[in-house]
DNA sequence: TGTTACATGTAAATCGTTACATGATTGA
DNA sequence: TCAATCATGTAACGATTTACATGTAACA
């Protein structure tokens, strides 16, 4: 049960909405972990209901009602608690990846479609972190963010995410050229 | 439900009995696909009442006997269908990380231990990988095998997985180095 | 004699996705 | 007026994990 512990880190920096949540797991917070709202609605109630977040209703005038969440001092000691024990391994679990096992018998055609849609999407969340890291380091260079900035926890987990989306775009690439140039080769033959 | 094309690509090249199948799921399958012993028993049993798989009993002396599967035309034609849908993009869900993203908030030791463990599990994958690699390539080149090897899919998956572990080696070894080191500064203040 | 490997499952619980549902406001 | 954004859910289904269950044979 490690979403809750998702949400936990995710509202240490600031209180959020659920609506909010879903944007930041939509964003930032999918370097870490992903969800879908219904499951942050469902957790964000839980939470609550275990002590671990307090909500509070903030009245809007022109936008629908909303309760903002904050972790609470039970939370915080869930998250120690949380972090003492092993962490389990994680593992791929990639439809891409599937498809490319297969590759030496399936279409060459669709499986070069695949992996240039994927590799244009890696580049897209590339360039989104790199814009999310230089808005957390502001002026500062990164070594000297990593050594004296105040929060470095999220820099930290969006460069795992940046590295990841750089391995999956380069993989892609090349997996694309392999299997072109077998392509052209079988042609000519 | 992609684990039962997993499943599929996972007996392209071989016949493989249950056991078997579990056993490849610890090992290279883990790069595109994982999953429990529970999981590859049901989901054999599934895909032979669909009829993609078939099973031939193999009477043993010794050991117990056991089932063989192996992919059918329909397997095949599935496969190729799947390939054609639009992969779904591969989201990262790591216990890890939700604790590295508390970082400013837990216990500094406690997680360099945690990045740490993380680090050898990570570099032994990279050590199997390698060998895996090596024995499917024999005395080619990389590059002589992929242009002209006869069944470069589940290299290709293998390199994604190589790849993804030399991202968490060394983001763990970033990470845990840049703790370390904030934790110094601090103490000498 | 005890542990590991071989071999295959069932059942319960938890987690995650998809579909359905509602209603206001802002901006094009 | 139509789409997008804000805001929050319920219900059904599918996927995954964990616990329980059984038995033989090889090896140290």
């Amino acid at each position: 049960m490690a979403l809750r512990h998702a949400v936990l880190a995710a509202l240490l920096d600031e209180e959020l909405s659920g609506y909010q949540l879903t944007k930041a797991f939509d964003l930032g917070v999918a370097n870490f972990w992903h969800a879908q709202p219904q499951q942050l609605y469902a957790e964000l109630t839980r939470l609550e209901q275990d002590g671990l977040v307090t909500g509070r209703e903030v009245v809007q005038d022109n936008r629908p009602n909303k309760r903002l969440f904050r972790v609470t001092d039970a939370g915080l000691a869930e998250l120690e608690h949380f972090t003492a024990l092993a962490a389990k391994p994680s593992f791929i679990r990639d439809d891409l990846l599937v498809k490319v096992q297969a590759a030496d018998h399936v279409d060459t055609e669709t499986l070069i479609a695949r992996l240039t849609e994927r590799s244009a999407f890696a580049q897209a969340k590339i360039d989104l972190f790199g814009r999310l890291l230089h808005t957390m380091r502001g002026d500062r260079t990164e070594e000297e963010f990593l050594r004296h900035g105040e929060r470095i926890g999220p820099y930290l987990t969006c460069l795992r995410g940046l590295a990841f989306e750089h391995g999956n775009r380069d993989w892609c690439e090349r997996a694309a050229a392999v299997l072109r140039e077998r392509q052209g080769a079988h042609v000519r033959n």
